[in-house]
DNA sequence: AAATTGACGTGACCGGAGTCACAATAGATG
DNA sequence: CATCTATTGTGACTCCGGTCACGTCAATTT
């Protein structure tokens, strides 16, 4: 399907690109749908195309040598991924996979490319990116530190809830990953995390709303607990 | 200090820099030396400076709430850290430090980003190194997936030893991490690692040479118990 | 040389997360 | 609607890595 300049620059990655520039870029993109659980990006391959997730949650998903799934990173609407393919040949390393139905636009490699080395400001924005992205996995690596179960899973759903709502007494999360994609983020059983739940849910911080909706209603004591000031 | 054209040039990140780049940069770079446990980069200041290690070992370290040690990568003679400050103004995210003795050239940040944006070549090689960085965290996450402990500490001497030593028999690290270094990478106690290590020596898989050496006889059956192909 | 420090080695105990087994939903699918 | 599958919920048991408490040893320091 034919993408516009428009919808290009609905990401924050590209907004900031200069109008000829998305127009460059525009005949190279495709938006494709994905079914829950399909497979967006394959690891080992040598993947052609970044993917600006559009809505519904991607998962990047790697798996040991004995086959147990790890959790790396979760990619959320307006955000990207397999943006390595941008700086060098090498495959790409791990799957990624749409945890709910999702749509993303593909953009071609050698095109975004090209951009990014002719306008500079783009790279900029582009390594920017790849710099948080470091920053985001030694948060995440840091979550696993924590010996106390509990506020392991607490610090994820804090992780889980944008910027913008941090703020406010309340939250809600669209779209919340399955308790055993979040276990294996965490590297804890699916029950583990189901248990953690359930303490929550008892303790009225957390609640579900029909299927693609947790609420999140008491975010101060969510903090509490996933900075270990108290204990569940 | 005063650093060299030609000592910037020994660094694999700078070695494809034009001359007139590396003289622009000399002015600019300092050898530094490090005691044993000094912190070399400081986790939430600005650094402005890219630290390129010349001998000796660094670890790049991060601290839970609760204050437990997490290790997150090692950086080996020739590579370099705190490259997030060339992208972004953000604060360093994690404390660097000297795991041995070591030297290393600090090159400040400002004439290094300008080198980078000048010459599309230079910011290419960053680029390049920056991702090869999320591949490498991408390994060492995947790592602590495996449940099998043993397996999980030869998994990573493995990743200790040189690509360029990996077709040989056997193996030698020089400064090697400490047990307790090692065992914060993998999220494990100390005490766990060193019986890893007994067990390792007891089947002659690896040996220990004086002080700052530890050499590896078994390099084959180290990547069996690695892949998980045999259990110990 | 004595003392101090930090790394390494080792046993015993214990708690808590994994595992297994199964039930109960809830969602998809025909 | 009926069926099937995936997710969630829950108990019981087990095991194994963390913790604690030492001891040993080598390297520095005083």
């Amino acid at each position: 399907m034919q993408v516009t300049p428009e919808l290009l620059s609905r990401f924050t990655l590209l907004k900031p690109l200069p109008r000829e520039a998305l127009e460059q870029l525009a005949p190279h993109a495709a938006l494709v749908r994905y079914a829950r659980r399909a497979v967006v990006l394959e690891a080992g391959a040598r993947e052609d195309n970044i993917c600006f997730l559009f809505e519904g949650r991607l998962q990047g998903v790697g798996f040991t040598i004995d086959g147990r799934e790890v959790g790396l990173y979760f990619v959320e609407p307006g955000d990207f991924c397999g943006e390595l393919a941008l700086f060098d040949d090498n495959p790409q390393p791990e799957f990624v996979i749409a945890t709910t139905a999702a749509s993303a636009v593909f953009v071609a490699r050698k095109p975004l490319r090209e951009v990014m080395l002719q306008n500079s400001s783009v790279s900029n924005i582009v390594g920017r990116k790849l710099a948080e992205r470091v920053r985001q996995m030694t948060v995440q690596r840091t979550l696993l530190g924590l010996s106390n179960i509990p506020q392991r899973v607490c610090g994820q759903l804090y992780l889980l809830i944008n910027e913008a709502q941090r703020k406010a007494d309340s939250s809600e999360i669209v779209n919340p990953p399955t308790h055993k994609e979040i276990a294996i983020m965490l590297n804890l059983s699916r029950e583990t995390v189901t248990r953690v739940f359930q303490a929550l849910q008892s303790r009225r911080i957390i609640r579900r709303d029909g299927p693609g909706r947790l609420i999140v209603t008491d975010l101060a004591s969510l903090r509490h607990f996933a900075e270990g000031e108290e204990e569940l």
